[in-house]
RNA sequence: UCCUCGAUAGCUCAGUCGGUAGAGCAGGUGACUGUUAAUCACCGGGUCGUAGGUUCAAGUCCUACUCGAGGAGCCA
């Protein structure tokens, strides 16, 4: 007998007439009696269920088929036919359904077919891929991710594997969650009484990383169009709907390139991602338009045929002076843009996604490039309406005086990145590439409001149950 | 970390002026039915987040704490 999913099933894949078993979790039962039960079967392979009819002469009808209810697991054998019921093309008229485990407190089983609040799920996090809007996510995720290495593989890209575990902050910002093998209870002192790292399991003090950024530009510039796709952990106690202490973040990197190809390569990406999920997830993305947010599906549509605007940050910061709303802080010149002047750009100025393009130098990144006009730098955030910054980016300061001199403006010392130096020492060339935070990616393809959905798992200050 | 709001049945919520708790869903039983978030009837289910305080009397008022949500900062 062939084993089916679901989704074979109800795409039409197997022929009606025929012996199929299926396997899965029950989402609802009822029973009928003409001497029958309809049994409505998941197994996550798809959003629909299967119909399964399971008639009153099966041996274990009445000890195991009415014992079934919301989230216990069964094996349906019978013959695939079309439906006599209204409501659904097909259904199997079982022959034998196998029971493999009961809910054994159907009162206390979390998961019923009905609403249940976001907030109520993340505390059911191992339960919660058994709702319709978690498996969704977790397919559209899966599809996301596999669509962003194709994107990659297509353009000739290397996929490189940079380290978890790192020495220094490699942006110079952000809290790090330190890696040690030390007793807390009883830790190594030196002779002037501080912590002697020496005897830690790396001789030396280590965290885990918050970018691969600065030793992937190593690969790029000799592997020329590279990227890295791997978590990412930031200790910043930030409590937010759109902040993960564990994410997943993209960041590509390419050599012989400027912030232009940078902007251009970022466009291309998200609409290949989002050509992909509205090809291979249609289901699954019109249940978040129907239930999560109204019009994603539509707002996708858009963002793959119109181009990304562009607007220098100083514009940017022009058209929120003249836009005559009241903002917190007013825009001014020099200051990073807020949350507030980040969604008006993006929601109401221009309502779509907005590249922010040339930021003041006193406010990024010690590794972007300076500008001719000696005040800012090449660097880019692309904003997307309800999320705000989705990408962060830059071209990289390739000229080493040029580099030395903003590090120690910055109040770094330039011979603690040897290696990062070198780069700049041994055939240099302009080169760029940006960070893209998967989940927020996620958040805006589906329609979530909050980043800990869209993660199976979420880690956040104070939260790391499961 | 700061600001605001919240915590009452397994879940979603109501609970008036302070007078010792209600509904829907879920669960159980029964009726009915090729059903489909079925429908109808009945039943069980509560230390009102925790600890104090005010009061004759606290779900309700006050204080602290815990947890959650939204916003801000930081960022992806």
């Amino acid at each position: 007998m062939q084993v089916a999913s679901v989704k074979q099933v109800l795409a039409g894949g197997i022929p009606t007439g025929s012996k199929v078993e299926v396997r899965g979790w029950v989402r609802t039962r009822r029973d009928s009696k003409a001497g029958i039960s309809f049994v409505q079967l998941s197994d996550g392979s798809c959003q629909g269920t299967l119909q399964v009819v399971a008639p009153n002469t099966l041996p274990n009808y009445q000890t195991e088929v009415l014992r079934l209810t919301a989230g216990a697991s069964a094996i349906a054998r019978g013959t695939l036919v079309q439906s006599q019921g209204k409501g659904q093309a097909l259904e199997i008229q079982a022959d034998a359904i196998v029971v493999c485990g009961l809910v054994d407190d159907p009162e206390t089983y979390p998961i019923q077919p009905k609403e249940h609040s976001l907030e109520f799920l993340r505390e059911q996090a191992h339960l919660r891929p058994r709702t319709n809007t978690f498996g969704a996510v977790a397919r559209i995720r899966h599809t996301a991710m596999c669509a962003i290495h194709d994107f990659f593989t297509q353009e000739g890209f290397v996929w490189v594997n940079t380290p978890i575990v790192t020495t220094s902050d490699a942006e110079g910002a952000g809290q790090l969650f330190r890696v040690s093998t030390l007793d807390v209870h009883n830790l190594p002192r030196d002779d002037r009484g501080k912590i002697d790292w020496k005897q830690d399991f790396f001789g030396r003090e280590t965290f885990l990383t918050v970018s691969g950024q600065l030793n992937v530009e190593a690969y790029c510039l000799a592997l020329s169009k590279v990227y890295t796709f791997g978590p990412t952990f930031r200790a910043e106690n930030s409590n937010t709907t759109r902040h993960l202490a564990e994410f997943w973040m993209i960041e590509p990197e390419i050599a012989f390139a400027d912030l232009k190809d940078n902007a251009d390569l970022a466009e291309r990406f998200l609409k290949h991602i989002f050509r992909a999920v509205l090809r291979e997830r249609r289901d699954d993305l019109q249940f978040c338009d129907d239930r999560l947010q109204k019009g994603v599906i539509a707002r996708l549509e858009k963002f793959l045929d119109a181009s990304f605007e562009r607007v220098d940050y100083g514009d940017a910061i022009g058209m929120l002076q003249k836009s005559g709303r009241k903002f917190d802080y007013a825009p001014q010149w020099g200051m990073d843009l807020q949350t507030e002047h980040e969604r008006c750009l993006c929601e109401d100025l221009f309502g779509r996604p907005v590249v922010v393009m040339n930021y003041p130098e006193a406010i990024k990144a010690f590794y972007m490039r300076s500008n001719e006009d000696g005040r800012t730098v090449a660097a880019m955030d692309v904003l997307a309406p309800g999320i705000g910054e989705i990408i962060g980016g830059s071209q990289r300061e390739e000229r080493l005086p040029v580099l030395d001199a903003r590090m120690k403006k910055m109040g770094l010392v330039p011979e603690h990145y040897g290696w990062y130096r070198d780069l700049r020492r041994y055939g240099s060339v302009p080169h760029a590439g940006f960070g893209l935070g998967f989940e927020r990616l996620l958040v805006y393809i589906c329609g979530l409001s909050n980043i800990r959905d869209a993660i199976p798992y979420p880690r956040a200050p104070g939260s790391a149950a499961f």
